[in-house]
Order: C-alpha cells, then sequence, then structure tokens
DNA sequence: TTTACAAAACTAATATCATTAGTTATTATA
DNA sequence: TATAATAACTAATGATATTAGTTTTGTAAA
C-alpha cells in the first residue's frame, strides 16, 4: 500500500535472522519474509541479491557475531580456563541463537571469500588463545580442528535434540572439554 | 513410456541416496529424481508418502548404516583401540556416502518413533564399548555425548570444506580422539 | 480361461516458491 | 522547480511438491 516502507539492506537482513531464530532456518523463505516486512516478495530484490544470497549474509553474520560472543568471553581469562569459556560461549550462542546457527552450520559454499574471512577470523582467535600452551604451529591447528569440532558437534547435536537422555547438558559440554584440555597437558607436559 | 517401471519404495530410496551422495541432499528433488527413475514425479508417490517421507527415510538408512559400519569397525578390538577405530569408521563413512550422511545431520524431525529408535542404537552401541571402562551409568552417558559430539562435529566442518590449512585430517582425528581418550584415563584411574 | 480387482503408471490441475521485466510513485539532488 | 535515482509495485515465468482422477497392467479369483 504505502510506497516507500523505509526498507534497507540491514533491517531485511534483521528481519531474517529474527525469522529463521524463530522459526527455523527453512521456514525462512522470501515469501514470508516479505510479508514479515509488509511488502511484496520482488520488493526484497532492492535489498538482497536473491534467496542464496541472503542465506550467506545469514552464515557470515553468524560467523562474525559467535567470534566476538567468544572474544566477549575470554576476557582476563587464559588457557583452560579460556577455552573452556570459548567453548561454553560457543554453544550458548548456538542456544541463543538457533538460527542463526544453522545458517553457519548449512553453509551454502563455504569457499566465497567472505565466509572464509569471517571462518578465519575464529581460527586466528583460537590459535592466538592457544600460544601460552607453546605448541608448534602444527600442533596448535590440529587442537583447533579438534576443538572446533567439539563445540560445533556438541552444539549441532544438542540443537536437533540429539541428547534424548536425562542428563544435564552443560555438565556433558564441561567434561567434554575438560577431558579434552587434561589430555592435552598430558601430551604436553 | 512403459507402464509398469518395475520401481518399489527400496528401489526409490537407493536412486535417491544416490543422487544425495553424488549432487549433494540439497540438488535431491523429486522431480530430478522421477527423471532418473524414468518416471513421472507424480508416480514416485506409489512408493513414497512424499517429499519429507523420503528425507526421513534417508536419514533413517543412514543412523542404520554408520552405525553397523561402526559395529564391524570394532570386531577383534576394546577399550581405546575400539573406540579410536569406531570414530574413524564413523568419519570415513561420511566420507563414502556424503549425501547419506547429511541427510543424518540435517534431520527434519529427530521426535520421530523410527528416527529415535535408530539414534538409540548408536547410543547402545557405544555404551556397549565403554562398559570395560567400569564407569557409572551417568559418567558413560557423559562420555557417549562426548564422543558423538568429537566425531560428528569432524565430520560435519571436513564436509563443508571447514578444516582448509595444508594439514593431515585423519592426523588430526586421531589426536582429537586419543587427546580425549588419554583425559578420559586420568578421571577414570 | 476369463473376469475382477489392486496397483502402478499416467495426465491435468493447484499452490507455493524464487526470480525477472517493466511500471509507478517517492525521495533526493541539481 | 525539474530531473534523476530508487524503492516500491504488478505481471509473468519456471520450478517445485502435491492431489485428484484416469488408464494400463499384473495378479488372483471365479
Amino acid at each position: 500500500m504505502a510506497y516507500r516502507q523505509g526498507l534497507d539492506a540491514e533491517t531485511v537482513l534483521q528481519a531474517a535472522i529474527e525469522m529463521a531464530d524463530l522459526q527455523g532456518v527453512e521456514q525462512l523463505t522470501l515469501a514470508a519474509l516479505a510479508a514479515k516486512l509488509n511488502v511484496k516478495t520482488p520488493s526484497l530484490y532492492n535489498h538482497i541479491k536473491g534467496f542464496p544470497d541472503l542465506r550467506k549474509q545469514l552464515s557470515r553474520r553468524g560467523l562474525v557475531l559467535i567470534k566476538e560472543a567468544m572474544v566477549e568471553a575470554v576476557i582476563g581469562k587464559a588457557e583452560d580456563d579460556a577455552l573452556l569459556a570459548a567453548g561454553f560461549a560457543y554453544v550458548m550462542f548456538a542456544r541463543k541463537q538457533p538460527g542463526l546457527y544453522e545458517a553457519i552450520s548449512s553453509l551454502p559454499d563455504y569457499e566465497d571469500p567472505e565466509l572464509k574471512e569471517a571462518g578465519s577470523q575464529v581460527v586466528l582467535f583460537l590459535l592466538r588463545i592457544l600460544e601460552p600452551y607453546g605448541l608448534s604451529e602444527e600442533d596448535a591447528l590440529h587442537v583447533v580442528r579438534g576443538f572446533r569440532s567439539m563445540v560445533h558437534g556438541f552444539a549441532s547435536l544438542e540443537h536437533r535434540n540429539g541428547f534424548r537422555m536425562e542428563l544435564e547438558k552443560d555438565e556433558s559440554l564441561r567434561r567434554l572439554l575438560q577431558t579434552y584440555l587434561r589430555g592435552l597437558r598430558i601430551a604436553v607436559k
């Protein structure tokens, strides 16, 4: 009805994030998104390149935010404390923004330069936390892979209700990370 | 053209698996599947309930097969050796049948009874391997969650090219599992 | 052997998507 | 004030899954 709704790219992205978080990234369609924004579907094309592009933007935003959450969480912490905090921050993010997290983990094409860059930031952050451990570069990279596998696997399984037993989930995560870190200490020292 | 193509539910499922493994589960559509089977799309409905049902069947078959792969891998092995072998079998399965693995990890609804059952079989299998460790039931369940997180996370990241550094992937997986198992030994003994 | 029925394929139609082309109204700028 | 850029629109297209109804085929009963 009203021309000039006042939309811009960021507003569209925010609405998409909200919709993904609330109803799952599968339910995110341009049709539903346009309706939410009181606009006809084709109007969205003034602000996004298309559906795949929107999905990519979600992934990128998710990667940036999850890294920021980890950075915030490790303030004033080092070594095992920092890794534990970073791991919990990662999983908490997935809980709080499930749609955005789904967007990260169901990536369109990871070859995209912007996504590559955002992913690298996560890796570089973890490498910095590992510095005090005095690992070789190769060793540190293996640890980063291990850490990412643990937290992503945990968040992913939790998100799809993969943990159905009556058992405290935070405790499972704490034990997973601490058991790994304990093993790491022995390997090192 | 020819009536009576000789299709049945299993043939349709196999073709779907093949298509998912070859081109990714995103590319799996009823239209493409019907074309591959030399049949019109609506004909598929004689053998499947619909698209969501087909996806569910893929997930279930994947869960069954990945559990069988782990069972086969641990023959003649126990404790750490068995867990390591099971973990590698899990990841190898994801590499060999990427579409089927995607189907497992992008599950539609995990609340479905058949999927629940298939998932439980995986958990029960892991619990049996953990028996010799003499853990309490609660401890064992935490370990199962940890193990599943590690291998699923690793397979998932690897599948989407999440590991971009020049670094042997099998070695990363071996270190991840062994580091965790080492930590577990200390916690226990 | 013939007939009847169930099942597997079909055609046709609908609804929901994303996307593109072309149009109109609004805002900003020259 | 006039012009240009832009954000909305309508209309149309092609792909998708799904349903309804039809035709053909295979099988089992009479």
